[in-house]
DNA sequence: AGCACGCCGACT
DNA sequence: GTCGGCGTGCTC
């Protein structure tokens, strides 16, 4: 009796395939063991997900397993099980999903070989055989190929070719896998010193449950409500314990720099025992880490949302910081919300979760509230507050409103650090005609470009593309061509037309061109010499909180405008995240100058009302039906031809429209409707329950859904 | 993805 | 008449 086995191979393909299992291979072939399989005349590598001592009737030739690379699985099937879940509920393919489950260092080349066998020699003498055959066989006759580049050089039809010599047994083909071999030992480990002193046993305490929780070996989720240095004494406790416990703890921030600074400030505390797993680690190094962690030896793995696809042996918790980030989501494939996969991972190997933001998400507090899993810590007495203030003014009239004006005169008069931010980069969001209205878009995204002063040209902030910028318009031939819409750029230049004699600059990525110098403009800023710092939302993850004596928020009213229906928390996140960073004098304030003052996204966050905010939220998102109400997929269709892609998604309308429990919406342009030089149509399903959207994403589906990506809200 | 098949426009 | 465009379907 034959044994199958799926395979899953790192392609964006969303099913795996199935292979026999050679007798002698099945006693260890087993889910998350590698293995080489023939592939369209190629030998590739895939993963093992599932073993089956019987299929159903086959409709296609079932080829055999090739080789087997790992006699033990390499993911237990805790984490196997989490990928396929996570495979599932992101519609991404799971081989992908594996691959990015271990570093490159660990990745196994396929190094076949094909050669003639003497049968080949002898039909190749007595011509024997189709002339295309004929002329492969001769190309072996003195040497031998390397399977995969054999395949490619025969060109067309290469793949059938070679699948014909094989069957007439005229060429061998001598498996190989090549596997980068270790080659110094891991050093050993220093003694495990961790700190033992506590920072803060009351904050600690007041999270008892979560850590009572530890150790239980349960799937237990909290959502820890807090600031910024309440969490961080809680997170330290709760590693602490876990590490006690023998488990392993998987912190996930949003961002890189964020790692790097938990890194600096708990590494030493914790030991050798934490590893960073990043884009910014070596290839080296992150072998080094991960065969630490596989060792055991260590316990900790930070990182951004990439972390989350590290096996680690016996997790026994799983921290998400900052969760209400949208950097968690991962937008190239594989798709995946970090979060969500934190969720799935945390019940599969029934672990500890803890969310943790000082203004959660609103479907996480919501769901949290409902099954009563919110902690909440209150404030611990923190330095002076500043003073907030919103301050009425439109964007068309003037840059500044003279009230703004005046803080800031008096602020920088008396040398206060100021800080000022907007959410447009460049110098102008867009140019525009201002007889015919016409605005220059990028060719490969249906964006404006935006003007960038620097180097007097417009650029597309998806892609890249720019060329130099235009005076007159192309369209009406006016030479009244203008940049609308204050960039960092536009905003520092008016700023010091205002503050004659001040220092000001901008802080977004274009300026900087060298490695350093954005170090460099930080270290102006934190030094005195900038009066005024200019920049996004970005130069607040940079900024320690209760730094400046000033902050000034220009119309944070743009967020609202995208046709998003998490704009609102977008905005309150925007303003929560630079309000934090004034303070720390008495006299510290913090103006948000906006069209919009009554909007309840920017009134509450400028009070600091998150409880009223979300209210209002959850009122707005229950009336219109979104998600947490709702389980949202929006599924984007992308082809470099619109009607490729129009036509994908009329295919998908048509199965997706007749299950019932789901509402279907479009499909229609998305609201970036040309990316990157692909179309992109859009639809956007509504589900009461999860199970209805499962059922649209089922197995029946899988494959069926070429250049789509799904997001999944709920 | 990557590749081969198949069916319609401008050319040695 | 063919070369080649890309639209279509498949990979166990």
């Amino acid at each position: 009796m034959s044994v199958f086995a799926d395979v899953a191979l790192p392609l964006p393909l969303r099913k795996s395939f199935l292979y026999v299992v050679p007798e002698p291979l099945a006693p260890q072939a087993a889910p998350g063991c590698r293995v080489a399989v023939p592939f369209r005349g190629c030998i590739r590598i895939g993963y093992i997900v599932r073993i089956r001592r019987s299929v159903p009737e086959l409709h296609f030739k079932c080829k055999p397993i090739s080789r087997l690379i790992d006699t033990k699985p390499l993911f237990s099937s805790e984490y196997l099980n989490f990928i396929l879940k996570l495979s599932h509920t992101f519609y991404s393919p799971a081989g992908e999903l594996l691959h990015a489950s271990f570093p490159s260092g660990f990745q196994v080349k396929e190094k076949s070989k094909i050669s003639l066998t003497d049968s080949g020699r002898r039909a190749l003498k007595e011509k024997k055989a189709a002339s295309s055959l004929l002329s492969a066989l001769s190309m072996l006759e003195n040497r031998s190929y390397s399977l995969n580049y054999f395949v490619k050089k025969i060109g067309k039809n290469g793949r059938a070719a070679v699948d014909s010599l094989q069957k007439k047994k005229w060429t061998a083909v001598e498996e190989s896998i090549e596997s980068r071999k270790e080659k110094a030992p891991l050093e050993p480990l220093p003694a495990f010193q961790m700190e033992m002193a506590f920072p803060d046993q009351k904050a600690a305490s007041e999270a008892r449950a979560v850590l009572q929780a530890l150790g239980q070996h349960e799937f237990l989720p909290f959502l820890l409500k807090a600031s910024q240095p309440a969490r961080e004494d809680i997170y330290f406790a709760l590693i602490r314990k876990s590490l006690s416990l023998s488990q392993s703890v998987l912190f996930l921030q949003p961002e890189i720099d964020l790692t790097q600074r938990f890194q600096e400030k708990w590494g030493k505390r914790l030991g050798e025992n934490i590893e960073i797993l990043h884009s910014r680690v070596s290839e080296a190094e992150k072998k080094r880490g991960w065969a630490r962690i596989q060792d055991r030896r260590s316990r900790v793995v930070a990182g951004p949302r990439s972390a989350l696809l590290t096996p680690l042996p016996d997790l026994g918790l799983i921290i998400v910081d900052e969760e209400q980030d949208d950097l968690y989501f991962q937008e190239d494939s594989p798709v995946y919300d970090a979060r969500k996969g934190a969720w799935l991972r945390a019940q599969e190997e029934k672990a500890v979760l803890v969310f943790g933001s000082e203004y959660p998400r609103i479907e996480d507090m919501m769901k949290a509230e409902k099954n009563n899993f919110l902690v909440t810590i209150r404030d611990k007495e923190e330095k002076a507050p500043a003073e907030a203030l919103i301050i009425k003014h439109q964007a068309e009239q003037s840059l500044l409103h003279m009230d703004t004006i005046a803080i800031l005169k008096q602020a920088v008069s008396r040398n206060k650090p100021v800080l000022m931010f907007t959410n447009r980069r460049g110098y102008a969001a867009f140019v525009s005609c201002r007889r015919c209205r016409y605005i220059p878009r990028c060719e490969n995204c249906d964006i404006p470009l935006m003007f960038n002063r620097k180097d007097v040209r417009m650029v597309c902030r998806y892609c890249g593309f720019s060329k130099p910028v235009i005076h007159e318009c192309p369209r009406c031939g006016s030479r009244m061509m203008h940049g609308r819409g204050w960039g960092v750029e536009a905003v520092a230049e008016e700023l010091k037309k205002i503050l004659s004699g001040m220092t000001v600059e901008s802080f977004f990525s274009d300026v900087f061109n060298k490695p350093g110098d954005m170090e460099k403009c930080l270290d102006r800023y934190l030094s005195g010499e900038t009066d005024v710092l200019v920049g996004t939302q970005m130069l607040a993850r940079y900024i320690r909180p209760f730094s400046a004596s000033l902050v000034v928020v220009l119309f944070p009213e743009i967020i609202l405008s995208l046709p998003d229906f998490r704009a609102g928390q977008m905005t309150y996140d925007f303003i929560s995240s630079l309000k934090k960073l004034a303070g720390g004098t008495d006299d510290a304030q913090f103006i948000v100058q906006t069209g919009y003052p009554r909007h309840h996204a920017v009134a509450a966050a400028v009070r600091g009302d998150y409880l009223s905010f979300y209210q209002e939220e959850i009122n707005y998102r229950s009336l219109l039906n979104y998600p947490p109400f709702t389980i949202m997929a929006e599924v984007v269709f992308q082809d470099r031809s619109a009607r490729t892609a129009a036509r994908h998604a009329r295919d998908f309308l048509r199965w997706a429209g007749g299950i019932a429990g789901v509402d279907v919406l479009g499909p229609s342009k998305a609201p970036l409707s040309r990316l990157r030089g692909k179309h992109r149509i859009q639809l956007l399903i509504k589900s009461r329950s999860r199970t209805a959207l499962d059922k649209i994403f089922s197995e029946t589906l899988t494959g069926a859904l070429p250049g789509a990506s799904v997001r999944v809200y709920e």
